[in-house]
DNA sequence: CACACGATGCGCT
DNA sequence: GCGCATCGTGTGG
């Protein structure tokens, strides 16, 4: 392929398959950062980069806890790939990504973007791409409406790892990650940022 | 069937 | 910093 249509390639950003899903929740948590969530609704498609995630998988504070199925985690024993958005506090829904294989539960919370679509906080990312309790089960590799872009963390771009906000259990495990100096992170760990090498 | 509470956000102080 | 809005879900009777 020539020079022009090699730079066209680079620009159409790849969509995720199975295998950036199929995989321990922890990498897939961290392979998410940077990527674009991308929902068309109507006529439009709303975008996001992903800047703040946290990983679920058996631990005391997920809903698959002790590994016991329900009927509202199910999805999370499921192949991976597959949209988990629960609903809670009343008012609020909060949009996942189900990880591991099959019988093995495991998800990725997305808890803020950026870009055209701005949004700190898992509450307000469903708010701004229009995700509600009824996405749970859409199939984020072939869905022709919901679906996550490859990205790119620019040049010297850090992650920031730390713990899980809105907790109780298994609140010291550290399986929160956000981009370092991102708008759309929720809440920041100055402590961790302190402690990252130069 | 009743009930307690949450992977939260927002407005007010 | 604090309290509230508001209801699905899980657990226990």
């Amino acid at each position: 392929m020539d020079a022009a249509s090699r730079h066209v390639v680079s620009e159409a950003s790849p969509r995720l398959g199975r295998e950036d899903f199929a995989r321990r929740t922890v990498g897939g948590a961290r392979r998410l950062l940077g990527c674009v969530l991308c929902h068309r609704v109507g006529g439009t498609t709303l975008r996001g980069r992903i800047v703040e995630v946290e990983a679920y998988t058996d631990d005391a504070a997920s809903h698959a806890a002790n590994g016991k199925r329900t009927p509202r985690n199910g999805v999370m024993f499921g192949p991976a790939g597959i949209a988990y958005v629960y609903f809670t506090y009343g008012m609020h829904h909060c949009f996942n990504v189900v990880t591991e294989t099959v019988g093995r539960p495991g998800a990725v919370l997305i808890r803020g973007l950026d870009g055209i679509t701005h949004a700190a906080g898992p509450a307000l990312v469903c708010r701004a791409l229009h995700l509600t309790r009824r996405d749970t089960g859409r199939d984020i590799v072939t869905d022709p409406d919901l679906w996550i872009e490859a990205g790119h963390r620019h040049r010297g771009e850090r992650i920031v790892r730390t713990t899980r906000i809105g907790i109780r259990h298994a609140a010291e495990l550290p399986l929160r990650f956000y981009l370092l100096g991102s708008p759309g992170v929720s809440k920041r760990d100055r402590r961790a940022e302190a402690l990252l090498a130069d």
